[in-house]
DNA sequence: CCGTTCATGTAATCTGTTACATGATTTA
DNA sequence: TAAATCATGTAACAGATTACATGAACGG
């Protein structure tokens, strides 16, 4: 349900399915990625739904493609998706499932391990964030409340990203903290 | 995939489907939901694969069980699944979908609302939380650095939970008192 | 006897991934 | 002429939700 919504959502000038998936990749796809092979299908379907209509367009290379817009009946459906208050309570981590579990192992240097590497991946999506902000703030002068309300929208999840990297960050040293000490007290044992 | 971890995981000891719901809408469910139609069939598949044997149990009420444990095929999957490293990058946040979009709304005071709903919602989990957290501390005078070892792996998700929704808090914060300032700037223009 | 709890399942549907198939155009 | 880019799709499968169906036993 939410891809299609999200589709909707990004059509606020006419695109292709493929334009789509590159305008998703670059900033959406973050928190709600898809492939290629279920964005054409859905296309599709909404059309038939009517929150869609297409045509055929010249190709900037290769065969022709396929150009959508959104319909009345679409953006009623958008904006009552975007009104009826935040969809929350569906996540789903699993590499917290595998922390959770992790007893299973009986070894905490192994858990310290996992840390160690969650911590990095961590650490490099806060770097590629910091990097988008930063290229933001060259680009526009009036970085970052000044800017135009539709990058207003896109900022403030940019921000989510990047607070919760860091907070994840504070959780992985304060945890590694924690099992080098009771590794210390296995130790002296 | 990782739903056949998870119960493999939760099998320390023997358990009916029924009651592996139970348990895993306890704690892991909130970072890995399942209804009992999806465990039944998964418990019956994993027994296909070897990774599970079941028997037939008398139950307290009703019906017999069926009561599953795990094979050493399974401990070894169970096994090479945590120590193959965290699974990150797939996080589907309909929420923050919800905000990339929502400047289609253009309407600040709408965004607004949003933000005080999620807030609401964030703050409700943040107490539920705490209240787990004082149940444990209340039950172990050595909580939180003297736990025994499987409750440590528990209570370190625990604590990412709790300063999840710290750090959304704030977010939700910093982003209403921005979007305020923005009111106001209108308001004068 | 009625509601709740314990208990197991199937069927239909929807959502999402991986692999495969195709083909034109541009650039090196 | 080979690789990259633009472009669209199908098929098979895996993962997950919703709705439906069944039934015993216990507490009030």
């Amino acid at each position: 349900m939410s891809l299609d919504l999200i589709l909707l959502g990004l059509l606020r000038s006419p695109a292709s399915g493929f334009e789509l998936k590159a305008t998703l990749d670059q900033g959406i796809g973050h928190f709600w990625a898809a492939e290629l092979s279920q964005i054409y299908p859905t296309l599709k379907r909404l059309e038939r739904k009517g929150w869609l209509r297409s045509r055929h367009a010249a190709a900037k290379r290769g065969a022709g493609r396929r150009v959508y817009e959104i319909t009345p009946a679409g953006h009623r459906a958008l904006h009552d998706w975007l009104t009826s208050g935040p969809r929350v309570g569906d996540e789903r981590l699993a590499y917290l499932a595998q922390i959770y579990l992790m007893d299973e192992l009986g070894d905490l240097r192994k858990t310290l391990a996992f840390f160690s590497t969650l911590r990095e991946a961590v650490s490099q999506r806060l770097r590629e964030l910091r990097q988008v902000e930063r290229r933001w703030a060259e680009l526009d002068p009036d970085y970052p409340d000044g800017m135009p309300l539709p990058d207003f929208h896109v900022q403030l999840t940019l921000r989510w990203g990047m607070q919760a990297q860091v907070a994840k960050l504070r959780w992985c040293d304060e945890s590694m903290r924690r099992i080098r000490a009771r590794l210390k007290k296995e130790g002296r044992k």
